[in-house]
DNA sequence: GGTTTCCATAAATACAGCTTATCAAGTTTA
DNA sequence: TAAACTTGATAAGCTGTATTTATGGAAACC
């Protein structure tokens, strides 16, 4: 079969012609692609002389397409366009001078959010985006750069990571839910307190279930509480006074240092999971994206 | 806007990008490219650093695509082959080995026809290929570089076109057909037979109308008789003796010289149109179309 | 009639893309 | 275990094509 390169001089004589064609002028397209008009003349013969097909209509001060080049021209656009978007999709991620971070509400908030004040001071020419998003979505289709992700990376064999915090889980309270009522001694007590659930909706998240287990009890114990489906919320109805909840440390332990949250038992789940700072690992990441990386993995361990 | 020229090197690496993505490998891209491997190795490498991401895992005798690379190359593979479509479309007119006429099934019946045994003659080493067709198709977008049409060559900016034969009309009848009736004598006469009208459905053709009129009787006195809508079949109608129909010169004069047909009085309608021959502007003809063309011209005039 | 603003053409030039040559790596096989 | 084979990477150098520079011609417009 004739190959595209037999069909056509240079592939690159198809780019003068989109713009020739789109701009009804060899000057004009001259100017668009940085060259001189006479190299947009000498390409559009070329092409035209290869193709065996008159391209264009030389008229006083303008070239207009032929029927036959209209078509043409049509055809080439579209699928230079189609390229063209690719391309840019897949350089969006390495360039450009903001940096997208993508993680969940629960890592924005208790998080990022804490430490954004000391994030503007130290990268203050970096303009940081936080797109939020409870699906794990595909960072490389989306053009991020960057993500926070817990598990194993072994599942995520098309990024590089680099942990940032254990998996570490304790039961929290409010500051003021423990006043007039008695403070858990052993874990047991906790099935006697209003317990917060999680319900992550796309996520699997360690659940009540999981910690009472790890305690050695039988999770048809665990009374029915709160169902909650953003853990922005159950921190929030924590705060509330409105009941115990888990507290992954890397999210609440700043809270509970501060003193608004409680830690209650002594027991803490340790799931052998790391979050992690994620990057698509076939794709160059821009300075600034890396300099988000490394104060990410830099900020001190909670 | 970053223009598709700053994100990719060259346009043509991305031809080369799209063969290895396909075959999964340099060497084999190079053979089918008709280069060397070397040169693969090198657009690929600088496509890659041009996008600042990396297409292929190199791997042990053979290259595969990174997930970035896969998209990245189901979208280069899209966008060429529209363009190579359409690239082979516009020079299938001007080449290839053999030539399409497009025509009426008419002109095919009672003017090729009768001269394809000496176009084979003449011309041995194309192969013809006549399209039928009572609609007046897009020469252009069917890829077609020639065509026998009536009318009048303004019509047709997109088209060139030279003369074949004037439009010159004429009433006949089948050999028996005047076999115990009696012939007519004058043109009045002729409202006594049994007429045969075409009703083209899709182009306007004279009519028995058109032709009284030139004779100066009245429309509404032609009376109604046979209608059929393909001049094959009027023209077989009349041969099989069922009445008169209009016969064009250039397509019965043949018939009528043979003695297989009968001109019925003396008066000729001559429209002042001529059947062309047209080909499409802009594009180049093929060595062969144009042998095509210059015997169809050559033929001598009935 | 001069001016302007397009496109075409010719000659000169620069440099991208290609080839040649060689190396390295990894699997097969002997 | 080492030699052979295949495939990709790399370096150096060459070639040819895309581009520029320079010029001319045509068509409108003032």
């Amino acid at each position: 079969m004739e190959t595209l390169r037999s069909l056509v001089p240079s592939i690159n004589s198809l780019v003068v012609f989109e713009a020739a064609g789109r701009l009804s002028s060899f000057t004009a397209a001259s100017r668009e692609l940085g060259m001189t008009q006479a190299a947009v003349s000498y390409a559009i013969a070329r092409l035209e002389e290869h193709l065996g097909a008159t391209l264009f209509l030389r008229e006083y001060r303008r070239v207009r397409l032929t029927e036959a080049g209209e078509r043409f021209h049509a055809d080439v656009s579209i699928g230079l366009s189609h390229i063209h978007r690719s391309a840019r999709d897949l350089r969006a991620v390495t360039t450009g001078s903001h940096v997208t971070l993508s993680c969940s509400t629960a890592f924005a908030s208790f998080w990022m959010v804490p430490r954004m004040a000391q994030f503007r001071e130290e990268l203050p020419h970096i303009d940081l985006r936080i797109q939020t998003s409870d699906h794990d979505l595909d960072l490389l289709g989306e053009g991020i750069p960057l993500a926070v992700r817990g598990g194993d990376p072994n599942h995520w064999p098309n990024y590089l990571s680099e942990p940032l915090a254990p998996e570490e889980i304790y039961p929290v309270c409010g500051a003021g839910y423990l006043a007039g009522r008695s403070a858990p001694m052993t874990e047991a007590d906790l099935l006697l307190h209003q317990l917060i659930h999680l319900e992550e909706p796309y996520r699997t998240a360690a659940t009540w279930a999981d910690w009472f287990s790890a305690v050695g009890i039988d999770r048809r114990r665990i009374p029915k509480g709160l169902q909650i489906n953003d853990y922005v919320l159950v921190i929030q109805s924590v705060l509330a006074g409105q009941g115990v909840a888990l507290g992954w440390r890397h999210l609440v332990g700043g809270l509970v240092d501060s003193g608004v949250l409680v830690r209650l038992t002594n027991h803490v789940l340790t799931t052998g999971l790391q979050f992690h700072v994620i990057w698509p690992r076939d794709i160059s990441m821009s300075q600034c994206a890396q300099q988000v990386r490394e104060w990410l993995l830099a900020q001190p361990r909670v």
